[in-house]
DNA sequence: CGCAAGATTGATAAAGATCAAGCCGGGTGG
DNA sequence: CCACCCGGCTTGATCTTTATCAATCTTGCG
């Protein structure tokens, strides 16, 4: 049996609550926000290099990603962007993108204006205070991949890969019996690891073979999550989903 | 003849002045945080891993970074902190640190509490835009480490870093005819990079004897930086160099 | 003088890249 | 309905890059 829709209708909801402690209200204001989407086919970049950012963006569906191209024509992934994850909160402050934001699969998306953000922060400061928090945790996002691919070798590298996907999807509810969709070809992930496509293949191979994944289609299955993130090195700290805030 | 010392008694001023339009005021304000310092020892941590951050921290003379420690003793450098360097800017926010900061030679640096970045909130705008300008950069910076460990080779990723390097060092007037300071050991570039120290070292042998690189002790010297550049695939934009503020 | 930190060298092994096919499934146009 | 085409996955053979191991060298300094 293939399981076709396992996100919930509000992914930032979840994920921002990990942020902060959110009210009823900051609740209705975040779904109002997620009422008006825009569909947009894979393929497509939402902001290019050089290009002045404005909107804030939401990742309602699907999957993005941030990207470089490099002089010899690869492509270098640095961050992949899943259902529930803002964007540009604050670029405002930089006078140009030195990356793009692409989707990788047909993805629903909102674009926030800045009135609206504005808005925000006079009425919604815990939520100001949530989309904050979400992108530290962006940033210490970027500083694991760091250490991930600079320092593990490629089989450890895929499986600490697929444990941070399988906690991200989780906290925004969608991972059911260790499954979770993700439409991720080989190919994005050679230029997210910087590994070649034939050594993906290899060790995902390996990995499959040793009961530590189950790959079919978009479909994602981890057996045995301890199992995997012990063999990774995998210590979800750097995604702060303690809900600190909770206590005091 | 040997450089000792290259940088001005102000680094952060001159940093910031690439964020925001700073008032006499301003710099005024700037040069009093920096009057109370603190000397520190190579090697000694300044935050580590699960304290909770209480002060911003500011670099004015000597090399620090951010690193994380592998399971097999291994250390991964995800950045470096140079003269002028700000760090944990928001980090109130996060309840605990999820890496640490290690100062690698001696340094002078400054601690700022929270009560001093309040009244900056409140009387020094200009400087907090800085501020957060120079967060954004440095998230910019993580981003550009991740293409460099994980897609160029060992030859170009030490080639890129030092071009890197020269660049920030230039903003706090560091570089004096294509010749800064950094005390950068052949086994820290080897944590940065992701590479064995014997790896690094036929790579730096390599690209000192082509000509596009001097290294006698803590002196480094970049004799022709556009070559380098080329070569590396070097493209500074993600410094946020532009002082796009300016025009407008 | 002798030590320690850092740099260098040579020999060998392993991880991963590259090249070149082949395969499989789903969509499409005749 | 079927041939074929294309994107994505798989395989085998071979080549490069980089790691590892084990010394040795250099230099500043107590």
């Amino acid at each position: 049996m293939e399981i076709r829709q396992m996100i919930p209708s509000d992914p930032h909801i979840s994920k921002l609550s990990y942020g902060a402690a959110l009210s009823a209200e900051d609740c209705a204001e975040l779904r109002s926000i997620a009422a008006v989407t825009r569909a947009v086919d894979g393929g497509i970049d939402l902001i290019s290099v050089t290009e002045k950012p404005r909107n804030v963006h939401l990742v309602l569906d699907g999957l993005a990603c941030r990207y470089k191209m490099l002089e010899d024509g690869r492509r270098s992934i640095m961050a992949l962007l899943v259902p529930g994850d803002f964007c540009d909160m604050h670029v405002a402050i930089l006078g140009s993108m030195d990356h793009s934001i692409a989707t990788l699969t047909h993805c629903t998306v909102v674009e926030i204006g800045p009135d609206k953000i504005h808005d925000l922060i006079r009425n919604f400061p815990d939520i100001i205070r949530a989309m904050w928090w979400a992108t530290l945790v962006d940033e210490a996002t970027l500083r694991e991949w760091i250490v991930n691919n600079s320092h593990r070798s490629a089989r450890k590298r895929i499986a600490h890969l697929f444990c941070e996907l399988y906690t991200r999807m989780k906290t925004v509810g969608g991972v059911i019996d260790g499954t979770f969709r993700l439409a991720l070809t080989q190919a994005v992930l050679a230029d997210i690891l910087g590994l070649s496509l034939v050594h993906v293949n290899r060790m995902i191979q390996q990995l499959r073979h040793e009961g530590l994944l189950a790959v079919q289609g978009a479909q994602i299955t981890i057996p045995d999550f301890p199992a995997l993130g012990e063999m990774a090195g995998f210590d979800s700290t750097y995604l702060h989903l303690s809900r600190h805030w909770a206590h005091g």
